[in-house]
DNA sequence: ATATGGAGACTAGTATCCAAGTTTTGTCAA
DNA sequence: TTGACAAAACTTGGATACTAGTCTCCATAT
C-alpha cells in the first residue's frame, strides 16, 4: 500500500554531490565535468546530468551550454537575501507562535534548554548543535508552522557552507545559549517585540563572521 | 562581450509548460506524458524530460518512476505556507525600508498611487494591476532589498494560479488601492507597527477566498 | 616577440535505443 | 456475471551515439 519511493541513479548522484558541495569538500570555481562524474560513479552522463540540473536550480551550479560546469561561489547579495528570509520567516514564526503558546510550549522549551546546559558544561559541542536545531525547531513545530522550518534550513545551509570558511564556532556556545534562553524567556512572556528583538539579536550575530570570511577569502566569491 | 543565452530546448518546453500550468490551461491531476509531449513539441524524449524535472522541482508536477505524471494539485498546507513566506518577507522589507525612508520615496509611492487612482477612475484594471505590481516593488527597491522581490513574487504566483480559480477579482480594486494607501502613509509616517499592520491586512485580504475556493473546487487539491 | 589561424580535445544538448516497472486490457474459467 | 491471470501497451530511467559549440595549444606569419 505503502508508495515505495525507488531510489534513482540520479538521486544518489544528486545527494553525493550535494553534500561534497556544501561541505565545500568540492571548492566553488571547481570544473565538473558530466563525463568525468559520469566515470567516477560509473554510471552514464544521463542521471549526472539530471543531478547537475537539479543542482543548478538550488544555484549551486552554474551550467551554460557547451561551458564547463562550474561550482558556484557564494555573492553577497545572495547571502544577504537568505539571511533576510531566514530572520523573515523567523519573525512571523515567533509572532504566530507567540499568540498559542502555553505553558507546556515553555516546559519543552525550558527541557531543551537544560539539556544544552548540559551539553556546554561537559564541552559535548555536537550534541549542544543538535540541541541548537531542536531549539529552533521547538518554535515552529509548537507554533503549528512545522513545513516553515523547511524553508529557513534551505535559507540557513547557503549561509552555513559560507560559515565553513570560519573555524572559530567553538567558543560562540555560551552566546548563542544565552540567546536561546532570551528567547524562551520572550516567548514566555507573551511580548512579541521582546520575543522578535531576541531572534533579531540572535541571527545578527553572523554579521561579523560573514565580514570576515567576505574579507579573508574573496576569491570564493563572486 | 555580453554572454549570449543560447535558448535550449529543454529551456523552450520548460517555459511553454510552465506558462500552461500556472494559468490552469492544463489542471492539476492531468496526465502528462514525455513521448506525448514529445511528438506535440516535435523534438525528442530527452529535453521534455530535462523541463519536466524543473518543473518538479517546482512542485508543479509529480513524476515517479516508471508511473505516469501528473499535474500536482493545490495543498491547502503549501498554500499557507507560501502565503507565511510571503507576509514574513513583505513585513521585514517595510521594516528595513522605513528606516532609510525619506521624502523622495514618499514622492514616488505617492505618484504610484496617484495613477492607480487613474486607472480605477478610468475602469482600467489591467492598468490597475501592473501599478499594484510596481507598487510593491517599489517599496523593495527604494528600501535596497530588490532581490527579496523576487522570493516575494515566488510565493505570490503559487497563490495566483490557485486565486485564478476565483473570478471575482474585480470589486476589490479599490479595496486595494485602499490598501495601498494605508501602507504609503505607514511607511511615510516611519512607524513600523503602524505599517506592518496595514501589510497584514492587505495580505490577509485572500483568506475568505482561498477559502472560498477549497469549498468550491476540492478535487483541485491534493 | 606578438598576433593569427587551425587542429584537436574538450564541453553540454539532443536523439535514439533498451531496460524495468506499472497499468490497462482481454481472455478464459468458475 | 465475476474472478484470476497473462499479455500487451503503456510509463519513466539509463546507456550510447552523435551534433555543435568552446577552449587550449602550437605552428606559422607578421
Amino acid at each position: 500500500m505503502d508508495d515505495f519511493i525507488r531510489r534513482t541513479t540520479t538521486d544518489a548522484v544528486y545527494g553525493t554531490l550535494h553534500n561534497e558541495i556544501v561541505s565545500l569538500a568540492i571548492l566553488p570555481g571547481q570544473k565538473l565535468s558530466e563525463t568525468e562524474v559520469a566515470r567516477r560513479f560509473g554510471i552514464s552522463r544521463q542521471p549526472v546530468s539530471n543531478a547537475f540540473s537539479k543542482l543548478e536550480n538550488e544555484e549551486l551550479l552554474l551550467i551554460r551550454p557547451q561551458k564547463v560546469t562550474i561550482v558556484r561561489g557564494f555573492s553577497m547579495e545572495r547571502i544577504a537575501l537568505a539571511r533576510l528570509v531566514r530572520t523573515a520567516v523567523e519573525l512571523e514564526v515567533v509572532h504566530r507562535a507567540i499568540k498559542i503558546w502555553d505553558s507546556e510550549c515553555d516546559a519543552k522549551l525550558a527541557q531543551n534548554l537544560a539539556l544544552q546546559e548540559t551539553a556546554i558544561n561537559n564541552g559535548d559541542l555536537s550534541t549542544f548543535h543538535a540541541l541548537d536545531y531542536d531549539f529552533h525547531k521547538l518554535i515552529y513545530v509548537l507554533g503549528g508552522n512545522p513545513l516553515a522550518f523547511e524553508v529557513m534550513l534551505d535559507c540557513k545551509q547557503k549561509v552555513d557552507r559560507l560559515c565553513l570558511l570560519s573555524l572559530e564556532k567553538s567558543s560562540e556556545a555560551n552566546s548563542i545559549f544565552k540567546d536561546h534562553r532570551d528567547i524562551a524567556a520572550g516567548m514566555s512572556s507573551g511580548n512579541v517585540e521582546k520575543a522578535q528583538a531576541s531572534v533579531r539579536k540572535h541571527l545578527s550575530r553572523l554579521d561579523k563572521t560573514i565580514a570576515f570570511i567576505h574579507d579573508k577569502h574573496p576569491n570564493y566569491f563572486e
